[in-house]
DNA sequence: CCCATCACG
DNA sequence: ACGTACGTGATGGGC
C-alpha cells in the first residue's frame, strides 16, 4: 500500500532556517544513512524511514537515494500511482516549499492591533452582561456562565459530556440573550488573531524573508495533500473581515499573484465516475448546475422558476452527496425538516439515478475487496465496513463513497501541477507555482510573462480527460484577496 | 496529552 | 433502530 510505505519513507526535510541551506548547497553525505568504517550498513538495511528520496535536486546522492527508494518500492507497489505521480510530484513540492510566499507583516500588525481593540471591547460588554469576569476562551467557565447562572437552555452535550458551547448551539441562543452573539464574535476575532494575523509574520525566515509551508504528501486517506507549519490551505475567505488576511499574501517586486482554481471539480468527477447523462449534459452545455438540479428536485419546467431558495437548497443536496449524506444532516444544514430533507434526497436520486447506482457500487465494491479506489489507482483501505460496530461500517460506506471523488479530483490536480512545473521550469521563466489549496494552485507571476495564465489554466483543464469538461476560473493581482476570482 | 472549537476545500 | 456528511491542522484550556 503505498500511502503507508510513504508515511515512513518519504517525508522531506524540514524547511527550518538550518536546511534551506541544507537544501540548497549541501548533499546529504551518504554517511549519515549508511554508516561508515566496520558500522557501515548496506543501502537495503537502511530503513525506509531513514531515507529522504528528493530532497535536492542538485545533489547526486539524494538523487541515488530516490532511484533507489523507487526500485525498493517497485516490488510491493499495487498500482503505478506512485511512480506516474506522487515521486515527480514530491520534487515540484520540494520546490514550492523552497520558494515560500511573501508576506505583509506591517498589514498583519495593524490588524492584530484593530482585531485587539475590538476583543477588549467585546470583553468588557460580555463581563458586564454576564455580571462577572471569566475566561472567555474556556468552554467549561463559558458553560457554566450560559447554562447555570444564565439558565439558557442547554443544547446538545459534548462527547465527553460537557455543555457544547460550539457555533451551532450559540446561534440558537441567539434570541435568548446577547450573550451568546457576543462570544460567536469575540471567538472569531479571538481566531483570525492568534492562529493567522499573529502566527504568520512570526514564521518568516531569515533568510528567505518568505514564509515556507510544509506539504505533507501522506498524511490524506484520499490522496489529498496537507500542509502544516504553517497550514496554508486554511487561510480564511467566507466573511468580509477574515478575507482580510488574504491581503497579506503578496507577490514579490516585480511579479502578480494569480489564482486558478478548478470550477465543481468534484461535482465533475460524480458526473464522470457515475456516468449519469443529466449530470453530463448540464456540465457540458454549461449550464448552472445548482439551479440545474434545483429543476430536477423540485420538478420545475423552466429555469426562470428556480427561485433563489431553491437553488439554495440544491447547492446544499449537491455539496452532500459526495459525502453520502443523510436526510438527517441535509435537515441540520438548511434548517428544514427531516421530512422535508428525505423527501429532497428521494427526488434528487430519482432523476440523478445513477448517482445512486454509483453510491450502491461503491458499498458493494469495499465490501467484497476491503478497498476502494480513484481514477488513476489510488486505494484506501477501509477494514471497518467488516466491524460489527454500526456506527464505525456507516463511516466506512460514507468514506468509500467520498474516497473516490476527492482522491480523483486530487489526482488530477496533481497531474496538472507536474506538467506547469515542469513545463516552467524547462522553458526558463521567471514565474514558479507557490501554493496548492486542493482545487486551487496559486503562482507567482512576472510582469513579463502574464501570458502564461492562459496556459497554466489551460494546462489545468487538460489534466486529465473525463466524460464532462473541466472548467478553470482565474485571476490575478497585487494579493491573494484580489487574485482570487 | 486530549478535548473542544473553528479555519479551509 | 442506530447517529448523523468527507478530508485536513492550529489553538487554548485543563487535567
Amino acid at each position: 500500500m503505498i500511502a503507508a510505505y510513504l508515511v515512513d519513507s518519504s517525508q522531506r526535510l524540514k524547511m527550518d532556517d538550518l536546511s534551506i541551506t541544507y537544501l540548497n548547497y549541501t548533499p546529504i553525505p551518504i554517511t549519515d544513512l549508511i554508516g561508515s568504517g566496520k558500522d557501515q550498513k548496506s543501502m537495503a538495511d537502511v530503513p525506509l524511514d531513514e531515507l529522504v528520496p528528493y530532497a535536492c535536486e542538485d545533489a547526486d546522492i539524494t538523487y541515488q537515494l530516490y532511484e533507489y527508494l523507487k526500485q525498493k518500492l517497485a516490488a510491493d507497489l499495487l498500482t503505478d500511482v506512485a511512480h506516474s505521480l506522487d515521486f515527480p510530484l514530491s520534487r515540484v513540492l520540494a520546490r514550492m516549499e523552497q520558494k515560500g510566499v511573501s508576506i505583509d507583516k506591517n498589514l498583519l500588525a495593524d490588524f492584530s492591533e484593530a482585531l485587539q481593540k475590538d476583543m477588549d471591547m467585546l470583553e468588557a460588554q460580555i463581563y458586564e452582561l454576564a455580571g462577572e469576569r471569566f475566561n472567555i476562551q474556556s468552554p467549561a467557565q463559558l458553560g457554566t456562565i450560559l447554562f447555570e447562572k444564565l439558565q439558557l437552555p442547554a443544547g446538545k452535550k459534548t462527547k465527553t459530556g460537557k455543555y457544547s458551547t460550539n457555533e451551532a448551539v450559540l446561534s440558537k441562543l441567539a434570541h435568548h440573550h446577547q450573550v451568546p452573539n457576543l462570544i460567536l464574535e469575540y471567538r472569531s476575532l479571538s481566531k483570525l488573531k492568534s492562529t493567522y494575523s499573529d502566527a504568520l509574520p512570526s514564521l518568516i525566515n531569515e533568510q528567505t524573508n518568505r514564509i515556507h509551508t510544509d506539504y505533507n504528501q501522506c498524511v490524506a486517506a484520499t490522496g489529498r495533500l496537507a500542509s502544516s507549519n504553517p497550514n496554508l490551505q486554511n487561510i480564511p475567505i467566507r466573511t468580509a473581515r477574515s478575507r482580510e488576511i488574504r491581503k497579506a499574501f503578496i507577490p514579490q517586486q516585480g511579479f502578480q499573484i494569480m489564482s486558478a482554481d478548478y470550477s465543481q471539480i468534484e461535482l465533475r468527477v460524480i458526473a464522470h465516475i457515475s456516468e449519469d447523462e443529466q449530470m453530463i449534459s448540464a456540465f457540458k452545455s454549461g449550464e448552472d448546475i445548482h439551479a440545474r438540479t434545483a429543476m430536477e428536485i423540485f420538478q420545475l419546467d423552466n429555469i426562470t422558476q428556480v427561485t433563489s431558495d431553491h437553488r439554495r437548497k440544491a447547492k446544499e443536496v449537491n455539496f452532500g452527496i459526495p459525502y453520502g449524506l443523510s436526510a438527517f444532516g441535509l435537515a441540520q444544514n438548511l434548517g428544514i425538516s427531516n421530512a422535508e430533507a428525505k423527501q429532497m434526497i428521494e427526488a434528487y436520486f430519482e432523476r440523478f439515478p445513477r448517482i445512486l447506482n454509483y453510491i450502491e457500487d461503491s458499498k458493494n465494491f469495499v465490501m467484497e475487496h476491503g478497498y476502494v479506489s480513484t481514477l488513476l489507482g489510488r486505494r484506501r483501505y477501509l477494514p471497518d465496513i467488516e466491524s460489527p460496530n454500526w456506527n464505525l461500517r456507516a463511516f466506512a460506506e460514507r468514506a468509500a463513497i467520498n474516497m473516490p471523488i476527492q482522491g480523483t479530483a486530487a489526482d488530477i490536480i496533481k497531474s496538472a501541477m507536474i506538467s506547469i512545473d515542469q513545463w516552467l521550469i524547462n522553458e526558463g521563466f521567471k514565474s514558479r507555482m507557490l501554493l496548492q489549496v486542493h482545487d486551487e494552485l496559486i503562482f507567482e507571476i512576472h510582469e513579463d510573462e502574464q501570458a502564461l495564465c492562459s496556459i497554466i489554466v489551460n494546462k489545468m483543464e487538460s489534466a486529465s480527460e473525463l466524460k464532462v469538461p473541466l472548467k478553470v476560473d482565474w485571476g490575478m493581482g497585487a494579493h491573494w484577496l484580489e487574485a482570487h476570482s
